[in-house]
Order: structure tokens, then C-alpha cells, then sequence
DNA sequence: TCATAAGGTTTCCCGAATGATACTATGACA
DNA sequence: TGTCATAGTATCATTCGGGAAACCTTATGA
């Protein structure tokens, strides 16, 4: 994981719940509901089940995520979030939004130095 | 710069433009006013010239910082935020806010599992 | 003539994060 | 008897973020 410095402004534990290759991912679909393993597999694709595998247990090991395994064979592992997983939506919201209006910035300054050449 | 994962739901622009090792810490000073070089780099200690400049250049190519440059030597560059810059501040709001809440949530886990052993 | 300041750049290197691939366990079902 | 499904592990290879240290430029003042 990935460690940001800043003592004075409590900001690195969010960005140590987020940073990680797929974490925003997994979450997206999680705040979708309950899923089992091969449907988050199946959802995002390129991952591999090794790194859906380390990502799902940081998560839980922060009690962002909670895994319920039944006792069956074949395996059934479900996924969902914790109740106090839920509760970093507000960061996700803001994300989401600056995002979008990014996009658009992104898109004006193109569009300008279009014009300027 | 790392990647992540997620078309569907737009907050990846939002972690590129924060993560990174000290772009919390640059942005964080940048905040406060407008800093040369040299302040910078005395107020986050441990970071490298190289470190800051990279970091500085990207949060420069995504409109976040604005760098000026004064002709004279020795040189001076001062780094400020952008008009476009301060938008990021809900994010950072919302991750300090979640920040707060989730150290306190894991020192609670801590002193139930001191309780249960 | 030589050192100094300020803001870098360049080169080399390491370890962590991620990827590719193969292997495992176990009961149901054909 | 053999195959399949599911949810993983294990092992090895690769990539990439970051660190250390040296070098660069140029007007100025000692």
C-alpha cells in the first residue's frame, strides 16, 4: 500500500482505503449490492483473481467490506459492504462530481489549444 | 502515475490528481498561499528536488497549480493554486472529515479486541 | 577567480505493487 | 472414473513509483 505523508491533515486514511489498483472498482459494484466472487470477477474485467483477492481482504481487514462464506462445494463467497463501508460515500459523491466537471476542463483546454495552433 | 480501474463511475480523475506521495503534502501548503520552491521543499521534509518538481508538473499539467517564473538569479519560482485548483477542496474536505471518524472507528476496534483476548 | 544561491535535471538503483500462470480442495453429476 | 464449478493459493516475472547523489546554470559579491 501506498503511504501518503501528512500528519497535519487527517487525509492519508481515506486515500489509503481508495489507492489501489482496482479498490474504487470493487467498491462501484459493491455499493451495487451483495455480490459473490466470480460476479465481481465476471464485472471487472482484466482482474486477476489474486489481485480481486488481496484488494477484497484490505478492504475487509478495514471494515470497509464483509465476506460471508458458505459452507458448500462448490465454494460460495459473498461480498457486500459493511454498514460502515457505506459511510465513505460522501468521498466517493465528491470525487464523482469534481470528476465530471474535470472531464469538461479537460475537454475546453483541448478545444483551446485547438484553436491557438 | 497509477491507474485505476473505472469507466462507469467517474472518480478516477479525482485520484490521479491526489495520489501520488506528496501531493496531499504540496497541496496542503499550497492552500495556505502562494510558496517558492525553496518553501516547499523546507516544509515537507524528506522530499527529494526531483520528488517535488515531478509532483509540482503534474499537478501543473492538470491546471491544479499555476507556476511562475521570475528571470533573475538566482532563480525564484513561485507555485500557487489555480482559480480551477480550489475546486478540489470538497474532496479533501469530505476525506478529512471521513479521515477523523475512521481514526476514532479504529481505535475502538482496537480496545474491543484488547477487551475479547 | 571562486564560491554561493535557487531551481532544477540526470543517472542509477531498490522494493513494492501488479501480472501471468499453474495448482489445490471437494462434492455433485454424468 | 472422470469432469466440472468455485474460490481461492503459490510461484515467478515484470513494471513502476520513489530515493540518493551528482551535475547544471548564471549573475553576484568576497
Amino acid at each position: 500500500m501506498m503511504k501518503h505523508d501528512l500528519e497535519y491533515c487527517t487525509v492519508e486514511p481515506a486515500l489509503e482505503v481508495l489507492t489501489g489498483k482496482w479498490k474504487i472498482s470493487i467498491l462501484y459494484f459493491l455499493f451495487q449490492g451483495t455480490k459473490r466472487f466470480s460476479e465481481l470477477q465476471n464485472s471487472i474485467p482484466n482482474i486477476t483473481k489474486k489481485m480481486l483477492t488481496s484488494q477484497l481482504r484490505e478492504l475487509e481487514e478495514q471494515d470497509i467490506v464483509r465476506r460471508v462464506v458458505y459452507p458448500v462445494v462448490p465454494p460460495k463467497v459473498e461480498y457486500s459492504l459493511s454498514e460502515y463501508g457505506y459511510s465513505v460515500e460522501p468521498i466517493l459523491r465528491a470525487m464523482h462530481l469534481w470528476g465530471m466537471t474535470h472531464i469538461k476542463h479537460i475537454q475546453l483546454k483541448r478545444e483551446i489549444q485547438k484553436v491557438q495552433t
